[in-house]
RNA sequence: GGGCGAUUAGCUCAGUUGGUCAGAGUGCGGCGCUCACAUCGCCGAGGUCACUGGUUCGAUUCCAGUAUCGCCCA
């Protein structure tokens, strides 16, 4: 391969796909378990089967390769394992419309085995998809242990579950208030109702007393439910109502006599103090039933429409058509007394967004306090914790509240209960394999629970079903518990907390020791990216445009722990000069690392010879000590997942240390030839390579491929792939910080000149003279050993280092650290601009210089501040008083 | 109603245990196509770190309250 013809403007989609295809084909990513050798694992949170990658997928799986790779790097046995799960509802939906759509039938015309038929085959068709735009983002997840939730595995695991809750007594089957979708026409559990606020009205409803007693009037949110009220309730120390407890009253429309009854639960202050009791309609209302022991009217359809109990006139009506009835028909008979605006939660669907309802059916449930308990207490002792740490409060929260989980769906696609029961004598029988006769009578009039389960009842036992559980395989032994967990925040409750729970109940361990909550993906306007909205940024679009490493780089970088990341991203159509665009970050940076490689393997060719025993320079010394000092705060920082203190200690020195000053130091003394370019080169080449080790987890692609060169013109022994090679380890002793200090002063001197010299409108084609003051001895030797690097950096013609100069007429001054100098410019130099500069920077120095002196004449500070900190306050002191005094001269000479 | 975040340069945001932490990117102004890079280089301007108190020798950093915005749970 020739280096002379690479191209000059990064172009990723040569590079990133050549690389996938290598590391899969060399299977890189699997592992298998080694005795003896330490593991890192990490499940992915499987994507729904039928998903496309969004910027949350892209974010959230980057994370997880950058701890993937960071660890593969450091040696150890990784495995990430990657699925998808079946995503009941949302995967039903889209068939059903798919198949309404081609073929004019519900999955009802179908029948339950066909349309099983044509979600298999959607699956098949589509299910990939997701799967291969994470290998184009470049995941390295162990591709071969692939799972799906309703894998035979992971069914096996499903039912050995659900037989062994149920024969513990944690799973029970029971007529409650559950959460219903109409349009899904399936129970939810109560995470999968989201709550939201919305703003609706409070009707006043008059109850006329039977008999002509007296009236009672009721506040409500939900008019059309009292087709099913059974009572009204008020609170029992209520003066108002505390006659009228045990009187009844004529519920109007249906004219049904309901009774007042008293009950603590009730508000006085909210409405008028009396409620109507709904028992099949409200949750607070149902437990009310029970207490009073009063019969739930059921009024509605499990569409949503009333049913024949809503009563004539109203059945089959749309639960909105029935609301627009009642209030209409109360308002004709005059007991609507007002309507109020009144905003309040109400549940929506987290598949279809539909209004749910609080319905009446029997359901299965888990018994969760007994499960909670111990999965409590692994996040209180701290064996699992969570980054940033405030989500173990709102985990804790929850779990300490927990509520029965209701896990039986009204649905087809899923694992289906494995519950028979006997037509001939009610038996109930729990089984993994199909039942042909009851246990209890021998009938074989058996039929299977139609339901199936919750999508998140096997998606919690993910970290150990994917393993192969129940069955005790080498790779459950290997990588369970996994180490971290990576997730957005919306999913602690589905998800997270219960596989802790599943974790200690079946593994009698936690199923990962940390969880890692990143922040939401949200548009340059805080808005959250969704489809609805279409602000939504496909990730393969950036992959076209910038890149995969760009994408992955910039959502890196902009996001700090547990932040919300917020994106900019103009849209092709919409893009104005001035907009920004997020992704530009990562591009950018790719292209300054492709060029600074070029720049490098331009001049070495194929190889670079070896160096002999070439004594480093000051700038040689400074970039490895950089260079070590990198690679100890990256390790550290990725090891506290400070992924965007990862991206910017990378770019920091890759960008302003090496490129900048390195780069620019050496270009001279390549030219110089023989062993000393061989050495400049062989040095830089190898920060070069390591750096790229370093950029690995995170730009993966482009970084393979310049290591894969520089490796090559090295000649060093080397692995096939940076990504098996091994992370740099940071040598203290090369951690130079004299060389620092200094080379920060000769830095502070070719930066003032560059200052002067703009000031002056001196361009850098132009030479000029310089005259540099040195504060001390060694400060004058520092720059007479390193002299040449001001004479190229600042484009200098003659230096002279002088202790005892003064300002020279027609010269420009400047103050750096530890020195003085005049800039020589011949009728060049403005002197009012000057005068302006010197008079800003007297004022600032002044100002500063009379903090620090009151900090020193206070006494307190000097008895109880620690005498470190006085004394670096001393020095601050002594040199800005130093250079006081020196930009006072200089003005002074000004004025002449 | 309860809980949790956020408020730092024009914009988007960092700032890990209170004392060189006032920063980055972008935008803006000036200069520059110096043989790696204009997806670039050099230089510059810009902030009472939301407000009010408190703790402390010292607060952007800790505590309390206020205001505005956002999220979660009921």
């Amino acid at each position: 391969m020739g280096f002379t013809d690479i191209e000059k403007v990064y172009n990723p989609k040569a590079i990133e796909d050549n690389w996938q295809t290598i590391w899969e084909q060399n299977r890189y990513s699997h592992a298998e378990p080694v005795d003896g050798k330490e593991t890192y694992s990490i499940v992915i949170p499987p994507p729904n089967v039928t998903d496309k990658l969004h910027l949350g997928h892209a974010l959230n799986n980057t994370i997880q390769d950058v701890l993937i790779r960071f660890k593969r790097m450091q040696g150890y046995i990784t495995e990430w394992m990657p699925g998808t799960d079946h995503a009941g509802i949302a995967t039903q939906n889209i068939v059903e419309r798919k198949i309404a759509a081609e073929q004019g039938k519900t999955r009802q015309d179908l029948g339950r085995e066909a349309f099983l038929k044509e979600v298999w085959k959607y699956k098949e068709e589509k299910g990939g998809t997701i799967i291969e735009q994470l290998k184009k983002i470049g995941c390295s997840c162990d591709w071969d242990r692939e799972r799906f939730t309703m894998d035979e595995g992971l069914s096996e695991a499903v039912s050995e579950v659900f037989l062994r809750l149920y024969k513990k007594g944690l799973i029970y089957r029971g007529k409650y208030i559950i959460n219903w979708c109409p349009r899904c026409q399936t129970a939810l559990s109560d995470e999968e109702a989201q709550h939201e606020e919305v703003s609706g009205h409070l009707w006043y409803i008059r109850y006329p007393g039977k008999d002509g007693s007296e009236d009672l009037v009721v506040a409500t949110t939900r008019p059309e439910t009292m087709l099913g009220d059974v009572a009204v309730a008020v609170n029992p120390n209520d003066k108002r109502y505390k006659n009228l407890i045990g009187k009844a009253l004529i519920l109007p429309i249906v004219n049904r006599e309901i009774p007042v009854i008293a009950d603590d639960f009730v508000d006085p202050e909210f409405g008028t103090g009396a409620v109507k009791v709904t028992p099949a309609h409200d949750p607070n209302d149902f437990d009310i039933g029970i207490r009073h022991n009063i019969e739930p009217i059921n009024v509605m359809n499990g569409d949503g429409t009333m049913n024949e109990n809503a009563g004539e006139g109203y059945n089959g009506l749309t639960r909105e058509e029935a609301r627009e009835k009642v209030v209409r028909t109360l308002k004709q008979q005059g007991l609507l007394v007002k309507i109020e605006d009144h905003s309040h939660a109400v549940g929506h669907c987290y598949r279809c967004h539909t209004v749910t309802e609080p319905y009446l059916s029997s359901q299965w449930f888990v018994k969760m306090k007994q499960l909670a308990k111990p999965a409590i207490k692994v996040v209180k002792n701290g064996r699992i914790k969570f980054y940033p740490d405030r989500w173990s409060k709102v985990y804790l929260n929850w779990m300490e509240n927990i509520r029965d989980w209701c896990i039986s769906r009204q649905l087809w696609w899923g694992h289906r209960i494995p519950v028979y029961y006997c037509g001939s004598c009610d038996a109930i029988m729990v089984s993994k394999k199909p039942v042909t006769s009851c246990d209890a009578c021998g009938s074989t009039d058996i039929t299977q629970d139609p339901d199936v389960l919750d999508t998140w009842f096997s998606s919690w036992l993910w970290p150990f079903s994917t393993f192969g559980w129940p069955e005790d395989k080498s790779e459950l032994k290997a990588f369970y518990p996994t180490d971290t967990l990576s997730t957005a925040p919306e999913i602690i409750f589905f998800w997270v907390a219960r596989m802790v729970m599943a974790g200690m109940e079946f593994m009698g361990d936690i199923p990962f020791s940390h969880v890692y909550i990143h922040g939401t993906v949200r548009d340059d306007l805080g808005r959250k990216m969704s489809k609805s909205l279409g602000n939504g940024v496909d990730p393969l679009e950036v992959v076209e445009s910038h890149g995969a490493d760009a994408l992955r780089y910039s959502i890196i970088a902009i996001t700090a722990q547990g932040q919300d990341v917020f994106l900019s991203y103009p849209r092709p159509g919409e893009k104005k000069k001035k907009d920004f665009n997020t992704f530009d970050i990562g591009r950018n940076f790719a292209n300054k690392i492709w060029n600074a490689s070029r720049f490098i393997l331009n001049l070495t060719g194929k190889t670079i010879e070896s160096a002999g025993t070439v004594e480093m320079e000051l700038a040689d010394r400074w970039i490895v000590s950089k260079y070590n000092r990198t690679i100890e705060q990256i390790t550290a920082s990725l090891e506290s997942f400070r992924f965007n203190d990862a991206a910017h200690l990378i770019y920091d020195f890759i960008w302003h240390d090496f490129c900048d000053w390195y780069l620019e130091i050496i270009k001279p003394r390549v030219l110089l030839g023989g062993e000393e370019r061989a050495f400049v080169l062989r040095n830089a080449a190898q920060i070069l390579a390591g750096s790229m080790q370093l950029l690995h987890p995170i730009m993966p692609y482009i970084s393979e491929e310049i290591w894969q060169r520089l490796v090559h013109v090295l000649g060093d022994e080397h692995g096939p792939s940076i990504m098996i090679s091994q992370w740099p380890k940071a040598k203290s002793s090369l951690i130079d910080t004299t060389s620092e200090d200094r080379m920060e002063i000769i830095k502070s001197v070719i930066s003032t000149i560059r200052t002067i010299r703009n000031e002056m409108n001196v361009p850098l084609g132009e030479k000029a003279d310089v005259i540099i003051v040195p504060s001390d001895e060694d400060t004058y030797r520092l720059f007479f050993e390193n002299s040449s690097y001001i004479l190229d950096l600042a484009s200098v013609n003659n230096l002279k280092l002088d202790k005892k100069a003064t300002r020279p007429p027609k010269s420009a001054a400047g103050i750096s650290l530890k020195s003085e100098l005049f800039v020589l410019l011949e009728g060049l130099v403005d002197f009012e601009l000057e005068r302006v500069r010197f008079t800003k920077e007297i004022e600032r120095r002044k100002l500063f210089i009379s903090a620090i002196e009151k900090k020193l004449s206070n006494q307190n500070f000097l008895s109880k501040a620690p005498k470190e900190v006085i004394q670096t306050e001393r020095n601050k002191l002594h040199d800005s008083r130093q250079e006081l005094e020196k930009l006072v001269t200089n003005l002074e000479a000004l004025g002449e």
